[in-house]
RNA sequence: AGAGAGGUGGCCGAGUGGUCGAAGGCGCACGCCUGGAAAGUGUGUAUACGCCAAAAGCGUAUCGAGGGUUCGAAUCCCUUCCUCUCUGCCA
């Protein structure tokens, strides 16, 4: 969410940043202005009401104390009035304050200067790229065919017991997830990350603070009973932590790891683009997440990167980084990369870490702030990334090792999984 | 799940209708004291919003949350959330 006096202050740049996302901010900040000029005089006139009648009250009741019941009497009559007009116009302030902050929902983030406009993905940058992408034999299948052949990720099972996007792994599949999990969380503490382990279910409020409400509710489970929701990420719970905090500078940066199941709905998506497991409603992640002071959320969010990349280069998977345009970058994001997996077999990039700064936008909705080392008081910047999404880079790891004697375990792995090969 | 108790500032804790944003203590910050420190001592120490170019200042709101009674609510009433204790159940 954007604050009203960046608004004010930069209207015309921020217009014309948010071009690059092919959105037309004039309108709605014509409007959120309008609403918040009407919100600030309403409670000016609010809080004058209130006052005059406060008055009141202490002198009515000076004048009890003093016997002089008759006064106090006159003086109650007035002050009825005062009740009645109070009334009026804290209504009017909240159905302002209400409405304006329904239309700060619906502005997307600023765009950092280096995002590139554009519509799709298509014009998404490539930025980098790294790893030889391996010359497979003749019979090289795709995940979900080795899946199969090595009895690893059984999806019929899953669809039996849950149904489609709830793959039950199995064997050496489930200890390499394992393995997966146990070494991400190994680097990215190494890194100074403190690993957390959180809830996987959610409140209400959790879901407004990270932005899942009121609008992508669709997108979580949501268990009716106890009015709960299931995370699509660590990042709500992370996040959450934070929630409505006022910090001391000496407390920043934060770091946080964290490894959860995700669950997603993700209604409506059908087809080959989503066969084995390309896109699921439970799947593994380990997330990053970061509160930074303002001036060194950039430098965060490079480290960020390089922490993705290090563990790309451990695994020597083919991966390439890509900047988003505006047009694909996320609605709360200022600056995103992507990183991407090839996977041979199926011959297309696969996204398996999205890293973004959010710089205010999601401080301001959460209200996390800090105190500088003079006492003022400022939003801070929080950031996040995958490191790493397990299911694609299952994938990837699956059809770039395949042999035709079977799997091949990226050598930093076997000391988690304590076999070499999938045959 | 049943019965009971309770939610007050960074923390502890007083406050059962009036000048209470809230005594007192702890903590913290700054000063005095000291060769230095401790002790002692003095001052200050919540958040949001609004007015103001800004600071100072002033106003308003906030005692878990929401609503109500009242001229006036931390205090009374209703709803709701949470915590603790006992009983039950259970990995």
């Amino acid at each position: 969410m954007l604050q009203v006096a960046n608004i004010r202050d930069n209207k015309e740049a921020y217009i014309e940043a948010l071009k690059k996302r092919n959105f037309d901010a004039s309108g709605i900040f014509s409007e959120v202005l309008e609403l918040d000029e009407k919100r600030r005089s309403t409670q000016a006139e609010l809080d004058e009401t209130l006052a005059e009648s406060n008055r009141l009250s202490r002198e009515i009741g000076l004048m009890f104390k003093n016997g002089e019941h008759q006064k106090a009497n006159l003086l109650k009559e007035k002050s009825g009035g005062l009740k009645e007009k109070s009334k009026v116009l804290s209504d009017t302030l909240n159905e302002t304050a209400e409405a304006l902050q329904k239309q700060l929902y619906n502005i997307p983030n600023i765009p950092h200067a280096l995002v590139p406009a554009g519509a799709s993905e298509e014009d998404n940058e490539e930025v980098f790229r790294e790893g030889d992408v391996p010359r497979l034999g003749e019979g090289a299948l795709p995940h979900w065919e080795l899946a199969k052949k090595y009895d690893i990720i059984d999806f019929e099972l899953g669809n039996k017991i849950t149904g489609a996007g709830f793959p039950v792994y199995k064997g050496k599949g489930a200890k390499l997830q394992r393995a997966l999990i146990t070494y991400f969380l190994d680097k990215n503490t190494d890194a100074g990350y403190t690993e957390y382990q959180m809830p996987l279910l959610v409140n209400e409020a959790s879901g407004y603070g990270t932005g899942q409400l009121p609008d992508k509710e669709g997108q979580m489970y949501h268990v009716t009973g106890d009015n709960l929701y299931l995370i699509p990420t660590a990042e709500v719970p992370v996040t959450n932590m934070f929630r409505d905090e006022l910090l001391g500078h000496r407390e920043l940066p934060i770091a946080c790891t964290g490894y959860t199941p995700c669950f997603r709905r993700e209604a409506g998506s059908y087809g080959a683009h989503v066969r084995g497991l390309n896109r699921l409603h439970q799947f593994d992640k380990v997330e990053l997440v970061r509160i930074e002071k303002p001036e060194n959320s950039y430098a965060a969010l490079d480290g960020m990167v390089e922490q993705v990349k290090a563990i790309l280069q451990d695994l020597k998977l083919p991966y390439r980084i890509l900047r988003l345009c505006g047009g694909d970058l996320g609605f709360t994001s200022a600056l995103t990369y992507d990183f991407e997996v090839f996977s041979t077999a199926q011959d297309r990039w696969l996204e398996i870490s999205s890293v973004s700064n959010f710089e205010t936008f999601q401080a301001n909705r959460l209200k996390l702030r800090y105190k500088d080392k003079d006492g003022k008081k400022e939003l801070v910047h929080t950031l996040n990334g995958s490191a790493l999404a397990l299911p694609r880079v299952l994938a990837g790891i699956l059809e770039n090792y395949q042999t035709p004697e079977g799997i091949r375990i990226p050598e930093v792995l076997v000391p988690y999984t304590g076999f070499d090969m999938i045959d």
